[in-house]
DNA sequence: TTGAAAGCGCTAACAG
DNA sequence: CTGTTAGCGCTTTCAA
């Protein structure tokens, strides 16, 4: 298994130019050598090192995602589409764990620059000029999933968050609810704290419904735990509330639970609507209605654009993906 | 970001075998030198190229790991323990999602051949005898994680799976439960679903407790699907249980979810233990008590042995790791 | 302490 | 149709 193209050559008595040749479905060789080389290279098992390929193509086939978090599963459904759209380009792609930590994700990047992979996706979080600037030099093509920049001409596939968040407020506002409220995750994310606040309030103004402040729980992040204690303080300071919309299922889940231990039952007391659709939301009792958002079909997305750019040198249209309320039984 | 180190070479005047001892942290230059280079290289931004080393020194600092599902939460605590120690080691990790297919994992084993990489982790799935002879004429080494092989001498880290259903089978007993039964995965399966069935029954035989035939539903798989069924079936055919044993988490929440709807009270009428204490199992109502495997330091343990296998060229031993019960309120 | 040169495995002109 | 040769960017003898 550690034959070279060497090896090949001077057993099938051809030059090493003409084994690349046939290796690499080129033309300038008679049917006849193709065969006998062909049939060397099965004989001897040879493949062709990519290292050195890599070396001299520019292109190692490799891309780095970059995922601030590793815990949830949003990451396995987003890299399980990516590994799908890579793998069908004949890519492998690197997994980087960032922890959104500065210094970590430089050295990732720099690794991967070292690394000379061919693209890179980078999720979750917002841009830094710090890696912007540094991504930019090493001169490969970048996309954005699930987050986008504000700033930076950085193509992005993710889904409109203010409008998904009005959606499932609208949703809720159909259902008759009047006294809706919101457990937030954070508000100064900017890329799916705020616009989801935003789209909650939209709607509510929209529809003329009043904005009341003690109906909007921010909490620190969209986990579980925030749910808990969101909706403990929600039912403090707020009892009179129909329904809720948690800014994520996390949230949601926690919020269901809290209201089971209080006694409130979900739907009769209290509806709930939760936000990305994991597969938690179908193993909830009572299950979630959530908003969906196409998670692996976004991973496999930002690839095929990645490889895109990769192939044109052009930079490509972001892509809004569509949201969708998937109704359970938790409203 | 694209200099080679014949630009630093000249810059610095000095030879690039000059370049290439500073920057790997050799002998042979003086103070002097050494300075003047290192100021190029920060001018420059140089950074080695990988590939080119890779050619060399036959090592590319990569290693893959191969995941049959990439769904459920299993994989991103591995995956978190694995990047984890990767990184430590300055090594990045590919991953590979084959779906539990045949001819998929043989194309994955050969396209981390070709890239040369360092070593590979085969995680929570039989390995064939075509994966193993194929790998071993890759001549990396390898180590299996969450699995193991009766027949091939691969080291491997998981826990003890018979003894881990014992220990939850036995906390069911000394909390009073007689009738306990079990709803397995699929029991066919020779590592994660036979081994925890016998755990059950041993548990049973050894409290002189008598093992009835209905109290085990066989399940497809280890979904929460299977666990809906499974307490549905278990319930027709054996209604006098007062506990039951899943054999994973999902199925767990499954039973749960299933009691909920039945009207069936967790833990007052039925208890429920689960397996593997993902983070579901805290997010249910009621919490769940699960027997825990600590998956990120399996995903990390793997990768050091990984890595002691590559520096010294021996294989090492296999590890068992320590599960525990997490009690929590649903027995 | 330094440099010249060979070569890792491969591709891509350039000849023939 | 086929072979020779010059690198890709780097490490590593071998001399100086």
């Amino acid at each position: 298994m550690e034959y070279t193209i060497k090896d090949v050559a001077k057993k099938a008595n051809v030059s090493i130019a003409t084994v690349s040749r046939i290796v690499n479905n080129q033309t300038g060789f008679s049917e006849k050598t193709k065969r006998k080389v062909l049939d060397v290279i099965e004989e001897l098992g040879y493949q062709p090192n990519a290292v050195a390929r890599g070396l001299i193509n520019k292109r190692t086939h490799t891309i780095g995602v970059l995922f601030p978090k590793f815990s949830g599963m949003l990451v396995t459904e987003f890299l399980s589409g990516i590994e799908k759209a890579a793998n069908e380009q004949g890519s492998s792609v690197i997994v980087c764990h960032t922890e959104s930590n500065g210094e970590k994700t430089m050295k990732y990047l720099q690794l991967l620059n070292e690394k000379r992979i061919d693209g890179i996706i980078f999720t979750s979080e917002v841009l830094k000029d710090e890696y912007y600037q540094y991504i930019k030099k090493m001169k490969v093509p970048m996309v954005l999933l699930s987050t986008e920049s504000y700033v930076y001409p950085v193509p992005y596939v993710k889904v409109n968050d203010r409008h998904a968040a009005y959606t499932a407020t609208q949703y809720l506002i159909q259902k008759g609810h009047k006294k809706i409220a919101m457990i937030s995750g954070n508000k100064d994310d900017i890329i799916a704290g705020k616009p989801r606040i935003d789209g909650y309030i939209n709607a509510m103004t929209d529809n003329g419904l009043p904005v009341n402040d003690k109906y909007i729980i921010n909490s620190k992040s969209f986990a579980f735990q925030d749910g808990v204690e969101g909706l403990e303080a929600l039912m403090r300071q707020a009892p009179g509330v129909t329904a809720v919309f948690a800014a994520s299922d996390e949230i949601a889940i926690g919020a269901l639970s809290k209201a089971y231990q209080l006694g409130i039952k979900v739907p009769d007391d209290l509806s709930i609507i939760g936000y990305d659709n994991l597969s938690i939301a179908e193993m909830s009792a009572p299950p979630l209605t959530s908003v969906a958002q196409p998670l692996a079909e976004m991973g496999e997305m930002a690839t095929k654009m990645l490889f895109e750019m990769m192939e044109t040198g052009q930079s490509v249209e972001s892509r809004i993906m569509p949201h969708q309320i998937i109704e359970r039984n938790s409203v």
